[in-house]
DNA sequence: CTTCGAGGAAAGTAATCACTTGCCAGAAGC
DNA sequence: GCTTCTGGCAAGTGATTACTTTCCTCGAAG
């Protein structure tokens, strides 16, 4: 997994694998573990996301804007950790798995959908029950997707191509998100009407 | 490079390559034209670098909120647009770019810099001159770099996987930076000493 | 009418690919 | 001791790869 993330799948032989696993290389040994390259992935595929990273320290109820800050810049932080934790995947979502659809559906559904109602929720409790109305899957969408980009870009070119280092980052997208916690705007609500359609399914306090 | 984009550079054959461009596959036409595969890899980059969208429209000053918020959205809808209309250099950038270091520098240095310089001056401009000293870099990369895994998820899968549409998306980046822009929290100023450093080089107008 | 060069096609070439076969060492079962 | 099974290796297999060589055509120049 990690040759097919560094490299991607079709960039990377059953030669390599066999030497990166200690057997010779050119020999067939790795048909003795698996029927054919492509179940290696799925195999290597379905371990991944069964080891992904789950806990997130949990929200503390109306904090105030020192606390709050803090604790957006804590969350950012544990996603950006999350993401390099599971380095492999999230580089092989993004390279190589783009000739597998059926793969690349089992990533979506299990693993983007989950951490993105964990956010949302986040988000929403930080939020309190005076913004309900707000559309907070879309706000997590931001948050996350700013994350997930950085990260992405810091570890395509080895650090960020603008020069940003992280923790200038963290602390631009924690405020960012204080921002609307602390003065919601009505373009929020404004968006669509069904704004609101992604609730809290999941009470567990997972995030990141 | 629409081929090189969806199915990356090693899964991509000079056959394949031949007969998308009208020649018989199989034949060596492609050589009478390039040296070899990757020259032709690079030229094309050349080419893609050189024919990106440039001209978003530029700032008015000193909007209401309901104008600023048009504005982000108008800017955010701008940025994803031009994600699309770039799609196959982007697509290329974290499919297919990572064997190739040298070519993944050039795309950094050329085309990211610029959009996150541009992006930075008109943050830095429809703030006014009262928040000089906010890291607007760092809040230019939290927008574009949503906007940017947005789109890169929603090209990813057909739509986005989350199921929030683009005009959710849009309202909410767009509500998150006018939160910051109203009220600007000392949070971001506390992120870096050297947070201001990343200046307006450059006056055209340009963003996205 | 001849010359010639640009560009395309057919047919190769050597290398590499995923994958298979045959063989063998060693541990386990009886 | 004999068999059996697991898992490793060397040596292939045919397919596919990027790339080359040779030949052909066609249109413009002289």
């Amino acid at each position: 997994m990690r040759l097919f993330g560094e490299k991607g799948y079709a960039a990377t032989s059953v030669a390599q694998i066999e030497a990166a696993a200690g057997l010779s290389p050119g020999s067939g040994s790795l048909y003795k573990h698996f029927r054919s390259k492509e179940e290696l992935l799925d195999a290597g595929l379905d371990r991944l996301l069964s080891t992904t990273s789950q806990a997130i320290p949990p929200p503390v109820d109306a904090p105030d804007e020192e606390a709050l800050i803090e604790q957006l810049r804590a969350v950012t932080n544990a996603g950006l950790r999350r993401l390099e934790h599971d380095r492999d995947l999230n580089r092989l979502v993004f390279r190589g798995l783009g000739e597998f659809p059926a793969l690349m559906q089992r990533f979506g559904e299990k693993e983007i959908a989950r951490v993105h109602l964990a956010t949302t929720n986040l988000l929403a409790e930080l939020a309190g029950p005076d913004a309900e109305d707000q559309d907070w899957a879309a706000a997590a969408l931001v948050l996350q997707g700013a994350a997930a980009h950085y990260w992405l870009l810091a570890d395509l070119f080895g650090r960020h191509p603008t020069g940003v280092d992280e923790e200038r980052f963290v602390s631009a997208a924690a405020a960012l998100v204080a921002a609307v916690l602390k003065s919601p705007s009505e373009a929020v609500r404004s968006g669509s009407e069904d704004g609101k359609r992604c609730r809290e399914g999941a009470k567990d306090g997972e995030a990141g």
